[in-house]
DNA sequence: CTGCTGACTAAGCGCTTGCTCAGCATGCTG
DNA sequence: CAGCATGCTGAGCAAGCGCTTAGTCAGCAG
């Protein structure tokens, strides 16, 4: 199985080229073996053979084995908010930038599924200070839903009886898929996401 | 916070009476603990403390740690099964049936949120023979969802382009109720039940 | 009383973990 | 060439892990 490129799932990495190449081998195998085994059943010897160094190696580059999962998670969190952020602020009505938003979001969930695990199933491993700065990260991104839903409602193109509960599902719906998506899929991410806007659209009351 | 008593989330637990009182301690002190830490966070001292004993009694009780999970693992998805089956076999239309059953997979989730992250997201931790039984238990409940949505599509009462997706996104929704619910929450898990069963019917197209 | 059983504990074994450190090769700078 | 910084390795430490073992003790049959 060859895996997904890091920069494909990650435009956004800051320093992406300043960083030494080993450390971005580091990152990448942390990241595979995060997302197959979890944090704590990953260790450091896997990574660091992963990536073909020895143990002693991945703390050049990295303070600590949390370091790496924080690093993780604070990236991917980013990249989501941007790719939702866009969305929401593209052109069209509420109900073109829902459905464009959900398409990427699912998108990005099912072709970055092993960044979505770490990213939304390894929380509660983050050191205090990380998960600090995700945790908000995470509530910029429901706002941003919650928003666009509040919009479409006002507008008059969304019935929705609670927007808080139809954010949820939202946002659920394209976080689940980093759970269940496996590439086996004969659906590709872009056709899964498509497929759940129109669905999400549905849900929402927009009568498309 | 005290925890709800596992009998209410488990009445099909199998031979809950038959079991000592202290077998049944280990077994809830492990579903809290692996819902909270994960499976590979958590210790056998955590577990055998919460249940007021020493490390070693957790063995006369249960073969290894893996096997409290299998146990926590294989009832849940037992009691999971039971829940669809019970809604999709009910009375009524395959709209009302489906109504019934996501109201309760979703408020099931919610109420037994621990036992839920247990079931969903530790799978990856069981030995393989249990994963085995696991597994197929998955499958029956996916199939169970399947065959209502494809009912009422047959009967013109759901309008939906893929089953399958459909399906993936109905159980999706109350999988992923179990990662985000916390219970400080002011929507009850019938309230969030009975949201999401509308939400889901306007979502497979069923004029409500 | 004796003899036995089953639930439990204190102690700790063998192993793995995250992480450290002295030392080595390489390549740049003067 | 020497001098030095950089990136890395081999060996290994302290701590913590799952699990075992020897033994304690209450309860009960005879």
């Amino acid at each position: 199985m060859t895996s997904t490129p890091l920069a494909d799932l990650w435009p956004t990495l800051p320093g992406a080229d300043a960083r030494p190449e080993a450390a971005y081998r580091l990152l990448q195998a942390a990241v595979e073996s995060f997302a197959e085994r979890g944090f704590h059943a990953t260790t450091t010897r896997d990574i660091a053979t992963a990536a073909g160094m020895s143990p002693a190696a991945l703390y050049i580059h990295y303070q600590s084995k949390a370091a790496l999962l924080a690093e993780i998670s604070q990236a991917g969190h980013a990249a989501t908010l941007t790719l939702v952020r866009d969305a929401a602020a593209g052109p069209g009505g509420p109900a073109e930038r829902m459905r464009r938003l959900v398409e990427q979001f699912t998108a990005w969930h099912a072709r970055a599924r092993t960044v979505g695990r770490v990213v939304n199933y390894e929380l509660h491993a983050l050191p205090e200070d990380a998960y600090a700065v995700v945790a908000a990260l995470r509530l910029d991104i429901e706002r941003e839903v919650s928003a666009l839903i509040e919009a479409g409602a006002a507008a008059g193109d969304f019935q929705v009886a609670e927007v808080r509960t139809a954010a949820r599902a939202v946002t659920s719906l394209g976080i689940d898929v980093s759970r269940w998506y496996t590439g086996n899929s004969t659906e590709t991410p872009e056709e899964l996401g498509r497929r759940y806007g129109e669905l999400v659209l549905r849900m929402l009351g927009a009568g498309v």
